[in-house]
DNA sequence: ATTTGTATTTCACTTATTGAAACTCCATTT
DNA sequence: AAATGGAGTTTCAATAAGTGAAATACAAAT
């Protein structure tokens, strides 16, 4: 397929990339990530902020504008990756009556959460979409750097956030993680050994998540 | 600044946006929109595939993919329109005790909203990030749409959502109107009267979200 | 003053992009 | 059964779209 992709666009698409994962990017620091000249990157930093997907701060900094925002948040209300992934964050909010995460790589060293349910209880775990996690000391950040072992779920009791335990297992799409689903419990709620229970339903709605589809966009083109 | 843009990049980002508001969509019905080829939308969308940006279903449909949301989701997370939003809709919280939002149009006849901090009364109106509004019989769609009246601000009573009185105002940025800052109240907790404080409070805070940013994309390529 | 780095513009060159046409397949209509 | 219409995919000749080296302007550092 590498043969038949559009050089221009694929130019232009890691140049969105850049822009949205460092936050702010000058010209110069662009070109230099995507491996071309300044005049062709202005040219398609140029191309990207005419249509909305990047704007330009007062100092000049590219950043991501509100047209990756709006189409960002129209995939994520349609039946994307998190609509399939709803159902098993409700079960696993209605199993465990704890708070319930889908979470993505974020290419920058850090995952970030894309769909939250919140559990029932008075005193549950409170996060966000758009909300950043570090991939170090996380169970999320075990399961999307691929060292979840055997059993199929991570755990973390008392991990970077202290009083809550977490567990995760990965969303396989075509033999490649593409996302994590976790629970996240407060510590005095949960036993040692009890998070194994809970470890095996996050993994069973984990690996039902893309039972079927095609391999993803990345294993196709490797 | 039309004549130093890139047409296949221009073309591609159309299709991306198609493929994002339309939810599934064909590789005929995005040619269609686009005003392209058949093997030129082909080639372009393959394009998309391969870097992520949408996915194929199993019956040959295009859907948003993993890389749209994970821009989506880290603009949404970086000093974007969002975090700069966050004061304010913080503050329109503490101050009314009720739910307030960000939303912004979604080019389909729809807005969306982007922000969402819930009221802090048991009874409050509740919605979510992701969500689409009506910009017929909306306090936000009169915004978006750019009708609002001199006072600086928009009730809708009782509208397309029974029960609830929403009050908007936009934000602005370069002259354009960028996005809707919005609190919903239900309505037997706001009298006729009462509308007036919350409205120029809400006025206020949207004009001070945007204060000094250069102007934006659109306005530049106009 | 010189050097370094950034952003922007220019333009000759070439190759990347394009779309018409052909092909395959499927469903519907005659 | 044959004809029609539509979708998806491949091919390839033509050309103009995209490219980057070079020049320019500006600012900051030495």
């Amino acid at each position: 397929m590498a043969d038949t992709s559009t050089r221009s666009v694929e130019r232009a698409l890691l140049l969105l990339g850049a822009v949205c994962e460092r936050g702010t990017v000058s010209l110069a620091e662009a070109a230099r990530d995507a491996g071309l000249s300044a005049s062709t990157a202005l040219r398609l930093l140029r191309t990207l902020e005419s249509t909305g997907f990047v704007r330009r701060d007062g100092a000049g900094g590219y950043r991501a504008g509100l047209r990756v925002v709006q189409l960002g948040a129209q995939a994520l209300s349609s039946e994307s990756l998190v609509s399939l992934a709803e159902g098993a964050l409700d079960r696993l909010v209605g199993l465990t009556g704890e708070s319930a995460y889908l979470s993505v790589p974020s290419h920058d060293g850090h995952g970030v959460y894309l769909a939250v349910r919140e559990g029932t209880h008075s005193v549950r775990h409170a996060s966000w979409v758009g909300r950043s996690i570090p991939l170090e000391g996380t169970a999320v950040g075990a399961v999307l750097s691929g060292t979840t072992p055997s059993t199929g779920y991570v755990v973390v009791r008392d991990g970077v956030e202290a009083d809550v335990t977490a567990i995760a297992a990965p969303v396989r799409a075509g033999g490649r993680i593409a996302a994590a689903l976790s629970v996240v419990v407060p510590s005095y709620r949960i036993r040692e050994d009890e998070s194994a229970g809970i470890g095996m339903h996050v993994a069973r709605e984990a690996a039902a998540i893309l039972p079927v589809t095609s391999a993803t966009p990345e294993g196709e083109s490797a």
